[in-house]
This record gives C-alpha cells, structure tokens and sequence, in this order.
DNA sequence: GTTAGCACTCGATAGAATGGAGTGCCAAGA
DNA sequence: TCTTGGCACTCCATTCTATCGAGTGCTAAC
C-alpha cells in the first residue's frame, strides 16, 4: 500500500461517510485533494477494489469502502485526533462534574416502563420548578477546593451538585454558609431568584454568591421531561422520512411539554392528528394523564403514537402507571 | 349517528389499527362482525365518509378514519376497558414498588451525553454483580407489614426495595435480622447465592427469608445495560427495514452486551461491519471502551452506529466520556 | 508512470400497459 | 322503506420497456 493509495483510500471514506453517496473518480480529482487525473485515480481504485479495499454496488457506479476499507482507515488514520474534535465536547467535563437529580431516575424509568408497555414513545415530565420547596441546604467538603452541595426538598429527594472554588474554605465556614443559605432558602421553589447579601466576611460571602448561582441551574434541570423509547416510531410508520419528521419533533423537547400541557389544559385525555396542532404530528396522536401527589398536580405522563392507535390500551396503561407514579411519589 | 353506523365505524377503526389497510367493504362484511352484505355497509359507509368519519385514500380504495372518526372512536368506545386489558399490566405494580438504584441514573445519564455527543447509539453496560461487594443491610419498617430493605454497597450506592410482608413483625426484629443478614453477607457479591439459617424465631427467619430472595432479584438488575439513543439508526440508513433490523437488534440487550464483550476481550477498540458476528448489524460498526474504577475494569461504554461512521470523532468521544465515567465514580 | 479518449455497462428514472380491489348506483326483492 | 346482488367504472399497484448518464476499463499517446 504506498502513500498515494492510502490518501485515495482515505478521501474515499471521508467522502462516504459523509454523503453516503458512491465516489467516483473525477469527483475525488475535483474535492478529495488528490493532484492527479480521474484516469489516474481509477487505475488505482482498481488496485484498491482487487486488494479488497473497496467495492461497487455496481459496474457503472463509484465505490465505497468495504469493511476492509473501514479497518485500514481506522487503522492508519484514526489518532491523528486533532484537538479541534475534542474542545467541541467540553460539555463532558460539565456533565461529570455535577451528580444527577434523584427524582429524575424515577421519571426516566417511569417512562421507559410505559413505552414498553405500549411500544409507542413516552413522555414524563417533571414538577414545575415552582411546585418543589427547598427544605434544607447542607454543603459538605469533599477536598479543600471542593464543595458538595446537597438540596434537600420538600419531597424528600436530595439534588446535589459539586462546586469547585477558587480558593480554599474553612470547615466551619461551611456549616455557617449552610445555616445562611437555608434560612434564607427553607419554602422558597427550587429556582427562586435570591440575591446574595454580605456578611461582612468574604470567603463565606464568596461561598454563598457561588452556592446561588449553582442553585439556579436547578430551574433548568427540574424543569424536566424525560421521553423514552422514541424508536418506536419506525415501527409505527412505513414512511421512512415521516419516521425522520417524528423523531426531529420528538427532540424538540419544550415542544413537547407544551403539546402536553395544551391537551391538559384542555381538559382532555386524547388529541389526534391535527388537534396537535403541530404540522409534523398531523399523523400521530397523543394520549395523557396526569399524576397527583398528595392531592396536588405534579406533573404529566404522555405517550405518542400514530393516530391509528390501539386506544383502549394506551389509555389504560396511560391511566395505570400514572396513578402508579402519583402513589409512588406520595410515599416519598 | 345510528347504532348500525357506530359498530362499522368502530369496525372500521379497530381492523385500520390492526393492519395498517384501508377496509374495504366486502372485507368488514366477512369478518367485521356486522351480520349485513357489503351493498349495505358500503351504503353505511358512504354516509360516514360524507359526515367526515372516514376518508378513502383514492376513489378505490377502502376506507380509513379521519380524525373525526378516531375522535368519535375515542369518546364513544373507550372506556368499555375490559379487565383483560389491565391483568396484562401486571408489571406495573411491581414496577412501582421497587425504587431503583443510585448507579442506575448515572450510567442512564452517561449513555444519553454519548448518545447525544456522536448522534449514534450509545451503550453503557454497568458492573457485573460479582464486583460490587455488599458492604451492610439495613431494614426500616415503613408500616407493620412493609419493610424498606436497604443495601449499601462498597463504592457507597444504595440500593433499595420494599417488601411486603405476610405478617406483622416487631421493630426490635427488624434490627436483629439487619444485624444477621449483614453479618452474613458483608463482603459478599450482590448476587451471590445465600441460604437462610434458622434461628428458631419464626417471624425472624420468615423476614430473612423473604429479604434473602428478594436480594436475589438485584442481580439481574445489576447486570445492566443502558442503551440510548437508538432512534438515531433512523437517520444513519435510508431502508426503512434496516433501520427496523438494527433496532430490533438493538433491542436484545444480551446481544449487545456480549458483543461488546467479544470486542473488548479481543482487545480492540473498534468492530466494522461482518466483524461483529451479527448478521442484521452487518451494516453496523461499534467502537467501544471500558472504563476503570479504581484500577480495575468495571464496565464498558459502546457505540453502534453505520460503518460509515465518523471514526475519529466517535472515537474521541467514547475515549473522553469513558475516561469521565471512571473518574466519576472513582470519586464514589 | 500519467493522461486523454472512447466504447461499454447498468442502475435510476420516466412512461405505457395490465390486473384487480373496491366503489357507486340501479333495480329487484323482502 | 330497507336490503341486496349485479355491473360498469375508477384508479392504484405492479410490471415492463425505453432512455439517460455517471462512471468504469482499456488503449494509445505523451
């Protein structure tokens, strides 16, 4: 395999992996950064497809890379990772630095219990911000520039949320900013704004302005809707670009949340088709149902699925798991 | 609306959600249950089609309801749920009466960022029960005959489950059976096998017996496998049944977790195409990582998406979130 | 070793022919 | 008046054919 084969080989899969379409010769003389003619450049495809590197779906079509292909690519050129790929996913550190919510493995099971009970997708969507108070606020050292916030709410369910600091923190500064911060907090929702006031002391001032701000990411997190089994879809419909129109919908969560809240509002359990009011949804419908915790609307389950539906089962389910979920959560 | 139209209509909707066809006239006569020719329910039919209950796709096909007549379906029909409908729920019960695990959320979590980071499907497969050691046991008493069984395993997670109990038992009980099951299975694999002993206090070794076998159901949730984000197929393949080929695949989580497994213990970090083994994901590549806890292999991530799959880019991502997921829990 | 030229291949696309499921309507029967 | 068998009609789905063109392999010239 000398230099040149290797470079054809590689623009090759480049450009098939990202147009899925066959490469032809000319078509990599015009873009793949290869300075030779077309000519040239099929009699070295043909070497390639004889050596088994890549193939035609048929005589008069370019070629694609065989697993072959794939296998000396990300043999000889995967590594070369240059940085420009791994800055795009800051947001991993973020996504580690910060623990998970309690109630949200409820809701993310709760939904993937429904899709599996009905194959249609679910949703789940979490209390409102404003219907969870705080109870208590405790912070906890983990190393000395290292803080543990933990949330305790009305419920019983504990958020927490690592802080890192600028500087470090004396033990007994925790325990005041923690009596500070719930005094202040105790009732309040979780995603109430609070202004820092000054104590005159500026590392627990320092603490408490960072503590604040890391409680207002919180609105964000419990403002939740958790939708499972979305896949489904391809099985509901032949059509594979109604499929693609689904799912592109489906992810547009907030979307979602207020399709839910409308039918809710409207007093009513069903929407089909066009009552969604939403263009890509015309050929699906929606089926919700409350849940009630100690008496008060917390939040909604939703399933949706292609109107043609089995209704009677959806609904039952529908109707099943959520009094299930208001129970569950009543318990605390 | 007159009885007769009502049975063809909710013919019409139940046989449409069934199959997927237009109905056809002669077709309901045969097997729709309503004792008329096909002359009369097309006469029926027709009147339906002109109040907006039904539509033919074209002049001569079958009929299929519109939303109207799904509406109508909807608000008329259902509600008849029989029984038989609901039994088969049963899970559900079950379902809300087990709390799941602490580890649970994070590898869900993980598995939705991957997902999220490549645009294919991610995996996360957990610990295999052997390595997770029983560190203590707790029972609290929730109400006489419910008992909240807790484990505290050795990386600090909690798992817990609610039993109930046949008969009513003593606080004082409760922390002597704490007290032997610890005793007994400190140390222990959460899995692993145990046989209760008699301590000829009936009520005593009732509960352990009942927490011993309930502790046995967390193996199988332990052994676990997160997968996320398989409706991306749906945008990687034009074919409506490979996309369907996959998910079914992807749906037989042995499946995927064994051949994660394979790729790994061959030591390689990337599987394309015919190398996985697996006939309906031969259009299919995987690119996997394990991640380290504490020095030792806990688990693994994975990714399945096309061969024609953006290698350096997923590669990246699967080497950072791995790396992440092992530091993160590292940190317990 | 590289390149232009050229005949050739074969899928993709469009258009025409065929078959059949299902309809609407009518007239006869209950 | 309601129901039903008969029948002409419509129009999609399927099959077949013809055409087009992208891309190839080969050859001969550079």
């Amino acid at each position: 395999m000398d230099k040149r084969k290797a470079a054809i080989l590689r623009a090759v899969v480049d450009d098939y992996v990202q147009f899925a379409e066959p490469v032809g010769s000319s078509h990599l003389a015009r873009v793949g950064g290869i300075q030779v003619s077309p000519a040239t450049i099929r009699n070295e495809m043909n070497l390639l497809e004889h050596e088994g590197y890549l193939t035609q779906p048929h005589t008069s079509a370019g070629r694609i890379p065989t697993d072959k292909g794939y296998r000396y690519y990300v043999d000889t050129f995967v590594g070369d990772t240059d940085d420009s790929d791994i800055t795009q996913f800051k947001s991993v550190d973020e996504f580690f630095t910060n623990a998970h919510g309690a109630l949200a493995a409820m809701f993310s099971d709760t939904s993937r219990l429904l899709t599996n009970l009905t194959n249609y997708a679910a949703v789940v969507t979490g209390p409102s911000p404003e219907t969870i108070l705080i109870r208590s606020i405790q912070l906890v050292s983990l190393d000395p520039k290292k803080v543990l916030l933990l949330i305790v709410d009305s419920k019983g369910a504990v958020e927490k949320k690592i802080l890192e600091l600028a500087s470090e923190i004396d033990e007994s500064d925790l325990d005041l900013v923690s009596n500070i911060l719930t005094k202040k907090l105790r009732g309040h929702p979780i995603g109430s704004e609070c202004v820092p006031e000054s104590t005159g002391n500026l590392p627990v001032d320092l603490l408490c302005a960072t503590a604040l701000e890391s409680l207002k990411e919180f609105q964000g997190e419990t403002e939740s809707v958790y939708i499972e089994g979305a896949s489904k879809v391809a099985n509901a419909f032949d059509a594979v670009d109604t499929v693609r129109r689904v799912l592109a919908t489906l992810e547009q969560h907030f979307l979602v949340v207020s399709l839910i809240r409308d039918v809710l509002s409207k007093g009513q359990k069903v929407a089909i088709g066009a009552e969604l009011g939403i263009e890509p949804l015309a050929e699906c419908s929606v089926v919700v149902s409350p849940y009630i915790v100690e008496g008060e609307q917390l939040g909604s389950i939703g399933l949706v699925g292609p109107t043609r539906m089995n209704y009677p089962k959806v609904l039952a389910a529908v109707n099943l798991v959520s009094t299930g979920l208001g129970k569950r959560l009543s318990e605390g």
